[in-house]
RNA sequence: GGCGGGAUAGCUCAGUCGGUAGAGCAGAGGCCUGAAAAGCCUUGUGUCCCCAGUUCAAGUCUGGGUCCUGCCA
């Protein structure tokens, strides 16, 4: 199996800096696991890492595609996969770090394989919808695939639709796509969560967003407008750049939008904490005493266990 | 100054025929298998601005007051 080492933690959590630490120390790459990092001309609102950052250390996966386009797990799972053994081959252990705690899940132990999504069939489930009402549809998810139905709540409109577009691509069940799938851990990871007090993350949060903005977070935004990007592209829909589009467009103060962002931003690292809550860590930091000689310590025993696996 | 509109949960507001009140957002907690910075669930006792009156009963009707706010001057 080959070995990873993941970096993860809230947004604002500090998990980049520590990345490229280790990065340095290691000689290695890092993988970025961040739906919205993917995104060109999306700098300052996604938080990357700076060119110099990156020139210091290579990163993948960040600036693949265009606002317009969309991105998610399994595009995400695919390339991550070419990008490690990559950097295995290399001799080198690679980095993921990023807040995306899907795709990191979804890469270590897999997800059920189905071709694309033909879009004549989420025309289809769309009109359907427009036509009739979710309850019609969960309906019939009832009676296609109760399994599934019994996993998904009446409202939850976008899973609703998931498991029906997956039944009527691919003539299956989505539950039985789970039973088929083998889960099991694809790689030795290590795996470090930072964690951070919420009164302080909130503060870092608010802070950030702060000075994005100093940055250029509206120039930014406006200059995606220029080049023909609008507020239903894809990569528009993230927190910290929907929330001031109603400024740009004088529906709303700044001060407004401004308070959105980081409302939003909060509630998102809320959603992430209670994510992590259920996923196990080798190693959890504490933001304000992180001890990298510590951590290196400790990814010290690990590389050594990882090498008489790897050699004996 | 004249004529309106408003004052109800931290915020924005509903509240039918008078029967002591409810949504969204926030906050808190949780879920998560290809949109995940997404989507979804649970959680709502507050001098219904104040005073008086009518009434068995007033957020709701009447009178007065206070404070916002729109238009016209």
């Amino acid at each position: 199996m080959i070995p990873i080492i993941t970096i993860q933690g809230a947004t604002a959590s500090g998990k980049s800096r520590l990345a490229i630490e280790l990065a340095e120390w290691l000689n290695t790459e890092i993988i970025s696991v961040d739906s919205r990092q993917v995104y060109r001309y999306m700098d300052i609102g996604t938080a990357k890492p700076s060119k110099e950052e990156q020139n210091l250390i290579k990163h993948h996966l960040i600036d693949i595609i265009n606002p317009n386009e969309r991105y998610n797990a399994g595009l995400f799972i695919k390339e991550a996969h070419l990008v490690i053994e990559d950097i295995h081959k290399q001799g080198k252990i690679p980095i993921l770090c990023g807040g995306t705690g899907l795709y990191i899940k979804s890469l270590k132990e897999g997800i059920f394989s189905i071709p694309d999504i033909p879009e004549s069939i989420r025309i289809k489930l769309n009109t359907e919808l427009l036509e009739k009402d979710l309850e019609s549809l969960y309906h019939r998810l009832q009676n296609i695939d109760p399994r599934s139905a019994e996993r998904i709540k009446p409202q939850d409109k976008q899973r609703i639709l998931r498991a029906l577009e997956v039944w009527e691509a691919t003539g299956q069940r989505m539950s039985e796509h789970w039973e088929m799938q083998h889960k099991e851990n694809q790689f030795q990871s290590f795996d470090l969560i930072i964690e951070c007090d919420r009164s302080v993350l909130y503060e870092r949060i608010n802070s950030r967003l702060d000075i994005m903005v100093n940055q250029g977070l509206l120039e930014e935004i406006k200059s995606l407008f220029n080049m023909g990007y609008t507020k239903e592209s894809f990569g528009l829909n993230t927190v910290g750049y929907k929330e001031f589009i109603p400024f740009l467009e004088n529906q709303e103060t700044y001060e407004n939008c401004m308070g959105l962002a980081k409302q939003h931003s909060r509630n998102y690292a809320k959603r992430q904490i209670t994510w992590y809550r259920n996923c196990n860590f080798n190693v959890a930091l504490n933001q304000s005493l992180i001890n990298i000689s510590e951590v290196k310590s400790l990814l010290k025993i690990w590389l050594e266990e990882v090498m008489r696996y790897e050699y004996f």
